[in-house]
DNA sequence: AAGTAACATCTGGTATACCAGACACCAAAC
DNA sequence: GTTTGGTGTCTGGTATACCAGATGTTACTT
């Protein structure tokens, strides 16, 4: 968001602060915010506050009650769905679009993110492994060159977030994911569009399976 | 937006207007549109203004410079290949997913539009034909009940209307769409979710193709 | 005439004051 | 004890004042 130089707006961030505070479940959904008490915590006046929780109110990340305050949207089993369908039909047609004409420096990176995640996995260091994920995901969207695809799934990614490590529970899992991967980067190392997409399908759907298995065991307790 | 009764916040009464300005191109891009300019238009403050903007900024529709002011973004080729990049991936799924569980309702509601579309292009209403496209593509996402799907399609429907009715400027497209429209709602109405898809896709396609000679034909002074 | 320095005046960012709607609570009436 | 009505105090919505950064112009110096 609009920057001069080093400046950054305290709208952004208190945006930063609160949405971190969201995804690491600091504040636990159903929680009323109050623009006057996070200004006040903060030490900004109102309009900077506003301008922020707005911004979360558009992304879906808190709701607005009136006369109420703003609260933490709960996170639902629908959601998860809904994040997982969107990702597998935007990510296996980001494959299918890159494949053609992906160049072998993009296979290098993809590889070293790979070799990354790899080193994580050995020391089960989940939120690496995590963060690393994420990089290959975006990496890969990255390569569209679309805007929009980017951000939607930039969003989508973000939202996630707030499972936590959950995901890769199961060390197990972890494995899987790699060579998942792999199968990806074949794929797209032998510019085959079909392979690739049904790859990244492949992917998403075994991510999401187990996530809704974890979802379903867990008494899930914030829907 | 929040909204408490008939109550309508002049922030979203700036929004629509504003948007409605760069959609029906009463704004022209690249035009630097000012806070203070539009507060004292509307006979407005600057805050809801403000925050009508932002949001706007946020959409897409409008760019921030420092210290010049907020300009209608252009629209440029890159864009509408972005915007029917995210459809084809996006309404090609939906059809994919809704196929299997459509009702019988629901193809009625589909031959609904359809009629409407066939009323609207025998008298060459290309406004009302535009409209109800959008209302049958936007049902069909409806019927996935993903909000964030829906939403997001509906953002992209949104960046098209800046074409204007070129889209169906030869009344034979009118046709071809209709056509292509039929064989979508017979596919659904088989449940056979991969002919559905690829209907869709085509029809996707098609469009695109049209609206892409259209734009390289004109002198696409927009961009 | 050319260059430069000061300033007037743009911009958006922030702080603050005030308003009306909504609601909880308590007192008074029955 | 129950009901009802008024009031205090929450909330977000809006208007306004002020600030600092950026810029373009003007006036003065050389």
């Amino acid at each position: 968001m609009k920057k001069v130089g080093k400046f950054v707006s305290y709208t952004d961030q208190v945006y930063r602060e609160v949405k971190g505070a969201v995804i690491s479940q600091d504040i636990v959904p159903g929680e009323t915010l109050q623009e006057r008490q996070i200004a006040d915590t903060l030490g900004v006046s109102r309009t900077p506050v506003r301008e922020a929780l707005k911004r979360l109110e558009f992304e879906g990340w808190v709701e607005t009650i009136p006369w109420k305050g703003v609260v933490v949207k709960e996170i639902e089993r629908q959601d998860i769905l809904e994040v997982f369908q969107c990702r597998y039909a935007n990510e296996g047609y980001v494959a299918k679009l890159i494949a053609p004409t992906i160049e072998d420096a993009h296979i290098q990176d993809l590889n070293r993110i790979d070799q990354r995640m790899r080193e994580a996995a050995a020391v089960v260091n989940r939120q690496e492994f995590i963060n690393e994920d994420r990089n290959f995901h975006m990496y890969l969207a990255q390569l569209t060159n679309n805007e929009r695809l980017i951000q939607f799934l930039d969003h989508l990614s973000d939202q996630l977030l707030r499972l936590g490590i959950r995901a890769v529970a199961e060390e197990a899992r972890m494995d899987e994911a790699l060579e998942e991967h792999k199968a990806i980067i074949q794929a797209l190392k032998a510019k085959a569009p079909e392979t690739a997409a049904q790859a990244v399908e492949a992917h998403i759907q075994n991510t999401e399976k187990v996530v809704m298995n974890l979802i379903d065991e867990e008494d899930w307790e914030w829907a």
